[in-house]
DNA sequence: GATGACATGTAATCAGTTACATGATTAG
DNA sequence: CTAATCATGTAACTGATTACATGTCATC
């Protein structure tokens, strides 16, 4: 009946920029997908459901250098609708994370394991942060600073702060971790058997 | 045929000490709910599924004034795969969150809507980091520090720091999103259309 | 006698992933 | 001619949620 987070995920997308399925499915991994991702195969159906309740409408495309598309618009009716879900307080979200899943059971694991498991771990974070400070810094100078709170750029720029804080504080967690088992196969060390 | 991430999730718990599906439900709410849920409607099953890989053995115990039980305790095939499992890399994790998908189209909210919205989420994190300061220092008086990163309370006290350093950080991204939009509703104040 | 905690499960439904299926066009 | 990108979809399966179903025992 009604519309899925998906559904919104979609039109928040088509509330800036008319876009095939195609296209959204791109625009699901890049920026979206860094907190919402989406498979092609879920986004077709999606975009259909979205036509029937009036959400959307799409008109085909031909191109000349490759295949026709179906170019999707949000209607008056998408955009309320997306205005009306947008500052609803989301519903309590399932927590999963495997990673401390297993950080809670590390306790069993061989230190070597463990220690090598944490240092890919601590890596990924590096990585994914300077990602997200990189691009933090291409919005600064594009806007001079942080963009205003009613331009689309916002969320851009809100959201990758967000990034920001996460993996810099993600990366300092491993390496704390790292450090606690580096002690401990120390005084191991010093005192065998 | 394998075993599903809640199965792991069961067997993290079991490894501690033995308890029955309805004790299992209660030990995933908290402390485990902080990064994996599940539904006792999901743990039966699981459980079961678990006995028939041979992972999990179950008692009845009959009790004077509750309900009869199963126990469940671990196997050495269930420990041997918990440990094999633990230092593996997890498969890159899906992203969910509902929160920075509104934030991603804040810009289209109200403003005043928009400030409500992220005054509840800032007081929602500020109390789970209480929360979880208060469960950090307990294990630290309890340990008399950290925990060494052989014993299971490494376990618990790694997660709940991972937790700490999360809502901090979450606390203070909304007091900057509050913050910018103050500064935006006071200088529509002072250029009033 | 009602409510809540303890205790165990099944059935129906939903959301999401993986695999399947097809086809045009461009670049190497 | 092969691989990659563009383009749209369906089918089967899996993981997880919600609703259903039953019953004991203790406390108010």
């Amino acid at each position: 009946m009604g519309i899925s987070t998906l559904g919104y995920a979609l039109l928040a997308l088509l509330a800036r920029k008319s876009l095939s399925g195609y296209d959204l499915a791109q625009h699901m991994k890049r920026p979206i997908g860094f907190f919402w991702q989406a498979q092609l195969s879920q986004i077709y159906p999606e975009l259909a459901h979205l036509e029937e309740q009036g959400c959307v409408v799409h008109r085909v495309i031909v191109q000349e250098d490759r295949p026709p598309k179906k170019l999707y618009t949000i209607t008056e009716a998408g955009h309320s609708a997306l205005r009306a879900w947008v500052a609803q307080p989301p519903a309590p979200a399932v927590e999963r994370n495997e990673f401390l899943l297993k950080t809670y059971t590390i306790w069993l694991a061989d230190p070597e394991a463990a220690l090598e498991l944490f240092r890919a771990r601590e890596q990924l974070h590096t990585e994914r942060l300077a990602l997200y400070e990189q691009i933090q810094t291409s919005i600064e100078s594009e806007s001079g600073g942080a963009p205003r709170p009613d331009e689309p750029l916002f969320g851009d720029y809100a959201t990758v702060r967000m990034g920001v804080a996460y993996e810099r504080e993600y990366m300092l967690w491993c390496q704390w971790v790292i450090q606690q088992f580096e002690k401990a196969l120390e005084s191991q060390n010093r005192l065998p058997q």
